[in-house]
RNA sequence: GCUCGAGUGGCGGAACUGGUAGACGCGCUGGAUUCAAAAUCCAGUUCCUUUGGAGUGUGGGUUCGAUUCCCACCUCGAGUACCA
């Protein structure tokens, strides 16, 4: 039973407290930002939600936290801050529970948006809610789809190395044909003049224009995922199944939409020197991107007698052209398109078994055994460009299609994996390398590289012999420099329900046609059934009215399609990196009916000064939006072709997993027991349950403990039953020893010293609610713990509500911001919230010294004491905020606190700065102060206190005596003091005299105001 | 394999450009208060053979002085991978 006392109301009340400021700040609008202000702007964002299913746990608002001290701290020094939230709300988790119960998306996203919301709201966060988006908003879509007929309309000038207008291109056309322009293209577009493109059907000049547009419809290789149904990017698969669920993912050719986003490789690339982003995040950017420099080479294939066949060529790309005379054999991808061309009919059997057999491994097999070494000869020989030697063509899945050119010149002297093939094969290798032993293994060592049996490349080292290799090549016309990229175009459709519809339909002859931006948005239509159609058609080919009406602008029933003026709508959706790659500039102007955003808003805002967010995205929506916003720069929209100053990927945290152990019998396999070895079973599941505490099996049960040992000890019934049953002609009970059952137990169930609430833990698990527990010699039952992802399996998740329940919402801040750096990750653990919560109360105590604990703060004016703690938790605080070092602003504040507590201090000249430094980590209890001091305005906007460095002076300083650099003792004295007399007072010292035992220094070292260290 | 990052008490973690290693908090130990518990307060808490000594993953190096800088190695984590 809990008694309250009227009268001790004065306490810190953080629930009441809590909800208060809450709701003042939402009546309020205290954080709603504008887009014109005198003030300076700062915009601190964070990577929007996915609203699933579970809600929060602790581990997520890490960030928030995080972004919004900041946010705050900026708002205290006199900016004019711009701090949303909203939600990445189209994603699949919605979409299979529509599946499994036929309840809409958009029903189970908003409800969860809702539990989001309750539980963002309850934490105090700073958001500027009047500007929420959501991706599943029609109206936030409409942008989405408004870009991608943007993308659509654009083709890039390598010329101007920027997007053009696809006009621009258009005209190029119609003026001098294809062969002058640069573009980033398809490669499969052949040469025209302005005669032909005039001659163009309409038809076939949109075919033309589709493969220079920046989004493109092609018949491409896939990464299918039949579980799913849908293609998924390379970024959505990890180790070679589907990053969601785990799924295999096979190859298969689809026509898809495309991003070409290898456009922009260069400058993505670039684009990071400019960034302060995470070294780790943008090494996996540049890994992503993937530039090589090298040379592409052109070999010809050598005409067979008998072949009408117009020459081939095979065209390679490689890094290392110095070691062009080192190469012994050609290897093609089997995929390879000239691999059915060139192979001779005495091969084809054995080269048809062999791409067979490689096409029924899956990238998982692939991947498996990549030391397995497997090809097929063509029976063709390409000559080499300088010997004119024929060169064996091979092929082996070791080379890759979708890499470089998909196919290689092997030079097994200076490649492993080449290397090997030739052995494997017996195909010769050569060695091209002054000095070095290439008997036992390729040597690739650039560094230490001298060319050698190379005609004109004889003793170059490497990179000179790159220089003049490239440029005999071109001098033939065979080859040429060349910067090759890893990134490939992203493939932009997915065969789902839930996401963005394309504003396309398809026209009579199956081109695809923008709608006008004027009509959109089209909004995702209704459907029946979630699940692709009996046909394989993605989802939305369960749409009725699915459908373009040309003359009415609208959409319409299917049935009316004619291809005349109705045709049908395309049915792929965006994936879901569409609706996050510009959400961030959407914000600024985020109910602008008629522009993305306005020219003002975009202005003025510019970029993200802070993103915080987690490091998962560094290959998908960061690189994505980084392109996005690149390809809006050119376009003029926006001011920044970098959309976010600074990135800070906060670390994840771990949750602390409690086991409880259980007893197990075991035996030894003797031949008798073998014979009974069922019953031996059948006892074991009889076994009752036995939990002991975690120290006590080694201790008790593993050093032979027996059957009848445990029951005399602790006379459980059931086990002295289970005993009294046990047939001795069938088993030896002697011979059962112990063994542990590992359990999770639910971590809510453990205190802080690991004690279990045994009661609470059979209520949880009733299946146990009979069990007895072996406990410590002091009554308590204790559990094991592990850190672990936080996850329920493991019964280790945390959830915020609770805590803010028992502790308040400054407490579970505050928490998460002591528990380590923030880029770190760390492992939760409720019991040592009570640190920081503790805290808070001793602080509410500092301003509550008055009669029955009473609301006390003086007028007096502060000792120097008071001034000197104040200011340097001001700077420290200050500079913490600026490097991201929360943790550590936290520890001063309770060195802080603790100290003024000590000094009586209860000036307000003191406690009013202190509330306004506390303000963004805990503000709640900082506007309760606040207001109690007399103020009416939110505390939110207070000027940050200044600091000062004339409260800091000190006159004297307690010196660190070491001896060789070993602290041995302290000695104060005057920081004015001289370095002579400073070595003189240490050396009178009588400790010093006793380190030297007699010794005399050979040197004393004296740095003023630090230390003093004595040698000798 | 390659590329990053990290190794400090029982635990989370502090330590500015090299200058008193272990701040702050949890936990633990003892004490005060209480009929008792919770809460609160006080003291102690790296280790050891304790008038002293050792100690920041291991081994070297630079330095008057190294958790910090350099080299090699070990362990763990993250990313990536037949990339020509």
């Amino acid at each position: 039973m809990v008694i309250f006392f009227i009268g001790t109301m004065m306490n810190y009340n953080f629930n009441e407290i809590e909800a208060k400021w809450q709701k003042y700040w939402a009546d309020n609008q205290t954080f709603k930002a504008e887009n014109d202000s005198e003030k300076e702007k700062f915009y601190v964002l964070d990577m929007f939600p996915y609203p699933s299913g579970a809600g929060l746990h602790v581990g997520h608002p890490l960030g928030y936290i995080a972004s919004d001290i900041y946010a705050r701290y900026k708002r205290h020094k006199g900016f004019n801050v711009l701090h949303p939230q909203g939600y990445d709300s189209f994603g699949l988790p919605a979409e299979q529970y529509a599946i499994q119960t036929g309840q809409h998306p958009a029903i189970t996203t908003a409800a969860n948006i809702k539990t989001y919301r309750r539980q963002l709201d309850q934490l105090g966060f700073s958001f500027d809610w009047s500007r929420e988006v959501r991706t599943s908003d029609p109206s936030y879509y409409k942008w989405t789809q408004w870009i991608f007929i943007q993308l659509f309309n654009s083709w890039y000038n390598k010329e101007t190395d920027k997007a053009e207008d696809i006009k621009s291109l258009i005209a190029h056309f119609e003026k001098e044909g294809n062969a002058k322009v640069d573009a980033v293209c398809d490669e499969d577009v052949v040469e025209f003049t302005a005669e032909d493109w005039d001659s163009f059907s309409d038809s076939k000049k949109q075919e033309v224009l589709l493969k220079y547009r920046l989004t493109y419809l092609a018949e491409s290789e896939v990464n299918w995922c039949p579980a799913l149904g849908t293609v998924l990017a390379n970024d959505e698969i990890v180790n070679g199944v589907s990053e969601r669920g785990g799924h295999p993912v096979i190859r298969k050719k689809m026509t898809q939409w495309s991003m070409r986003i290898t456009a922009y490789a260069q400058r993505l690339l670039d684009g990071l020197q400019k960034i302060d982003w995470p070294q780790p995040l943008k090494d996996s950017q540049t890994n992503w991107i993937g530039r090589s420099e090298g040379a592409s080479v052109t070999f010809n294939v050598i005409p067979t007698e008998r072949s009408d066949e117009e020459p081939h060529q095979i065209e390679v790309f490689t890094t290392r052209p110095d070691t062009i005379f080192g190469v012994s054999f050609m290897t093609l991808a089997p995929e390879h398109e000239l691999v059915s061309k060139i192979t001779t009919p005495e091969q084809k059997d054995e080269v048809e078994a062999y791409i067979e057999a490689t096409a029924k491994r899956s990238e998982r097999d692939r991947m498996a055994d990549v030391k397995a070494i497997t090809g097929a000869f063509t029976g063709a020989f390409a000559e080499h460009p300088f010997t004119k030697e024929p060169l064996p063509i091979w092929i082996g899945d070791y080379v890759l299609a979708g890499y470089g050119t998909g196919a290689v010149m092997s030079v097994p002297c200076g490649d492993q994996r080449d290397y090997d093939y030739a052995e494997h094969f017996n195909i010769p290798i050569p060695n091209i390398f002054e000095g070095v032993d290439i008997s036992k293994e390729a040597f690739a060592d650039k560094e230490k590289t001298v060319i050698a049996n190379s005609d004109f490349l004889n003793g170059l080292p490497y990179k000179k012999a790159v220089k003049r290799a490239i440029f005999e090549l071109e001098k033939l016309g065979q080859g040429k420099g060349k910067v090759n990229f890893r990134l490939r175009d992203a493939v932009f459709s997915r065969q789902r329900y839930w996401g963005e519809p394309f504003p396309v339909y398809y026209d009579g002859n199956g081109m695809p046609q923008m709608i006008e931006e004027q009509y959109l948005p089209i909004t995702l239509p209704e459907v029946e059934k979630y699940l692709p159609t009996e046909t394989g058609e993605p989802p939305l080919g369960n749409a009725t009215e699915w459908a373009w009406d040309l003359n009415k602008s609208e959409v319409v029933n299917n049935e009316r399609i004619d291809y005349k003026h109705v045709f049908p709508l395309e049915l792929n959706t965006m994936p879901g990196w569409a609706g996050s790659s510009q959400y961030f500039n959407r914000y600024m102007d985020p109910h602008n009916d008629e522009e993305i955003f306005s020219q003002e808003a975009i202005n003025y805002w510019q970029d993200v000064d802070l993103y915080i967010g987690g490091s998962e995205h560094a290959t998908g929506h960061l690189l994505y939006s980084r392109f996005w916003q690149k390809f809006m720069f050119d376009k003029g929209l926006v001011p920044k072709d970098e959309f976010a100053k600074k990135l800070i990927n906060q670390g994840m945290i771990t949750g602390t997993s409690a086991f409880v152990y259980k007893l197990s019998l075991m035996w030894a396999l003797t031949s008798r027991h073998s014979d009974n070895r069922k019953y031996l079973e059948e006892l074991s599941q009889k076994f009752p349950d036995i939990f002991h505490s975690s120290e006590l099996y080694e201790k008790t049960f593993s050093d032979g403990l027996t059957l009848n040992d445990l029951a005399a000890k602790f006379e459980f019934p059931k086990l002295l039953k289970f005993l009294s049953e046990i047939d001795e002609n069938k088993v030896n009970i002697s011979q059962f020893t112990f063994g542990e059952i590992k359990l999770h137990s639910d971590v809510s169930l453990v205190n802080a010293s690991d004690e279990l609430d045994i009661e609470g833990f059979k209520k949880w698990r009733p299946e146990y609610g009979d069990a007895e527990f072996i406990t410590e010699e002091d009554g308590s039952f204790k559990v094991s713990r592990e850190v672990e992802k936080m996850s329920k399996s493991k019964y280790n998740v945390v959830n915020p509500d609770a805590i803010c329940e028992e502790y308040g919402a400054d407490s579970l801040r505050l928490y998460e911001m002591f528990l380590g750096p923030l880029e770190q990750s760390k492992p939760w653990n409720t019991a040592g919230i009570t640190g920081a919560h503790s805290f808070l109360k001793k602080m509410w105590r500092l301003y509550h010294t008055g009669p029955n604990e009473t609301f006390y703060v003086s007028d007096n004016a502060p000792s120097n004491d008071n001034l000197k703690t104040l200011h340097k938790t001001i700077k420290k605080v200050e500079e913490d905020i600026e490097n991201f070092s929360f943790n550590t602003s936290v520890s001063t504040f309770m060195i802080c606190v603790n100290e003024l507590s000590a000094q009586k201090c209860s000036s307000k000249e003191i406690l009013e700065p202190l509330a306004i430094l506390v303000s963004p980590y805990a503000p709640h209890i900082a506007e309760e102060l606040w207001e109690k001091m007399g103020h009416s305005e939110s505390i939110a906007t207070a000027p940050f206190p200044k600091f000062e460095e004339k409260y800091l002076v000190e006159s004297s300083k307690e010196y660190p005596i070491s001896f060789n650099g070993k602290m041995r003792f302290t000695m104060e004295l005057p920081l004015d003091m001289s370095k002579e007399n400073i070595e003189a007072a240490v050396l009178a010292h009588e400790k010093t005299q006793q380190q030297l035992q007699g010794r005399t220094p050979k040197k004393v070292i004296v740095v003023p105001g630090k230390i003093v260290n004595i040698v000798g």
